[in-house]
DNA sequence: CCAAAAGTGTTTTCTCTACACCCATGT
DNA sequence: ACATGGGTGTAGAGAAAACACTTTTGG
């Protein structure tokens, strides 16, 4: 049963991990790139990615390139699209699939990403990254944004509390361009997903931002009361 | 340079397309099944697929896969999902990626359908599909649905004249439910992206409908000016 | 007391929705 | 003349956009 299609070629097929990251600090996206240990370019900027396993399924591969780099397990992934060009990889004929993932900056494992040669990048001045991985880069954004758009995805990107300035300023660097504050706010909190905390925020200003909390079980609810989740303001 | 990632697992590689036809008479969109003339699974209902040879682009590859059913080159074409679980083929572990192409009906090849066993099925009414391919028709028609309301690719499944009846029939069929007349008339129209033929179509009706035709050149030119294709309407 | 950032409502514009009758023609 | 499907406009509701001042407090 093993040999039934044994006739056809078989080819190398790699998972390739678009991290996205923000920085609350500096209010940018960013991009987790490694410097490539091995050989065909050895040195240059890359994405995560990591060759599949005999017995691995294609997400099974793309969570432990995800862990090996960050430390971190079940965090927001999903699939983007399957490269098959013949010359993409100067190394051989290989097939990538990439995943974007987004991550809480500060929750990473610090020492895993000093080891593998991690560094948090820009999303606005990328180094030049190997064979089509600007290419995965800017088609992962674009879903991204789309999506960010029409799921509470952002909330990923966030520490588990956040003020609305933050969350504004977030969507503001994703989308890249400004948001009004008073019609932001308005349809973020009349969707009743987030609950006001007794706390303030007080590094960036003097009186102080309240924080707020995303309830998942809330979005949970709504979504199966035919609920959508929209923040495509202007 | 060939030997570097020598290491690592080869994979078979497939792509599984996903052919959606509309039918203008019986306002039905459709499937194009064939009946797998190989083990596994020989003589059960499946998606028209392929393995991905060993020059071939994966893009080339669904291509022929489709020109070999279909006879047609240039289709309207869209890679869907990769699909990668170590068991969803019972045969060997293969890795799918599954395209999804929209087609005119009545611009297929006959012939090269009865060679391979080709029928069209009604969406909603399928059989059983093998492996996982069920699956893969669920998430291309989500991708249909969505796609169709903010790009204008309903038109690669109507011939080239074609009435605002048949028209909002089509996306009646695809959205799976009825659309008040007057508002689509007065959404499609206002794009202006359709020219008002001098001909009417006299077979369904007495009084006869106009024919339109999409004018794709005018899509490209509002597309750069920012304007965007919207038809989501009640 | 003042600089700096947080927070807050209203009006206008536009888009979406609902809805019913006349038209043309082949039989 | 009538049955059949094609074609048309308007009013009301709701959503999106534009817009500027007050509050708080650390220094």
């Amino acid at each position: 049963m093993t040999r039934i299609y044994s006739k056809h070629p078989k080819h190398f097929v790699a998972v390739d991990c678009i991290i996205f990251g923000y920085d609350i600090i500096e209010k940018e996206l960013k991009l987790l790139l490694i410097k490539r240990n091995f050989e065909p370019a050895k040195g240059k900027w890359s994405l995560a990615g990591g060759f599949i396993a005999e017995n691995e399924s294609m997400t099974q591969a793309a969570c432990r390139v995800l862990y090996q780099l960050t430390g971190l397990k079940n965090l927001y992934m999903e699939q983007s699209y399957a490269y098959g060009g013949v010359d993409r990889d100067p190394g051989a004929r290989v097939i990538s699939v990439s995943y974007f993932a987004l991550i809480k900056i500060q929750s990473i494992d610090k020492d895993r990403q000093e080891i593998n040669g991690a560094h948090w990048r820009s999303i606005a001045k990328l180094p030049d990254l190997i064979f089509d991985h600007k290419r995965m880069v800017d088609r992962a954004l674009a879903e991204l944004q789309n999506n960010i758009k029409v799921r509470p995805v952002g909330f990923e990107l966030l520490p588990e509390k956040f003020t609305l300035v933050q969350l504004q300023d977030l969507y503001e660097a994703i989308y890249q361009r400004g948001i009004d504050k008073r019609n932001f706010r308005k349809k973020i909190l009349s969707m009743n997903l987030l609950e006001k905390l007794d706390e303030k925020e007080k590094m960036t200003s003097k009186k102080g931002a309240w924080y707020y909390r995303f309830i998942h079980q809330k979005y949970i609810d709504f979504k199966e009361k035919g609920f959508y989740f929209n923040l495509d303001v202007n």
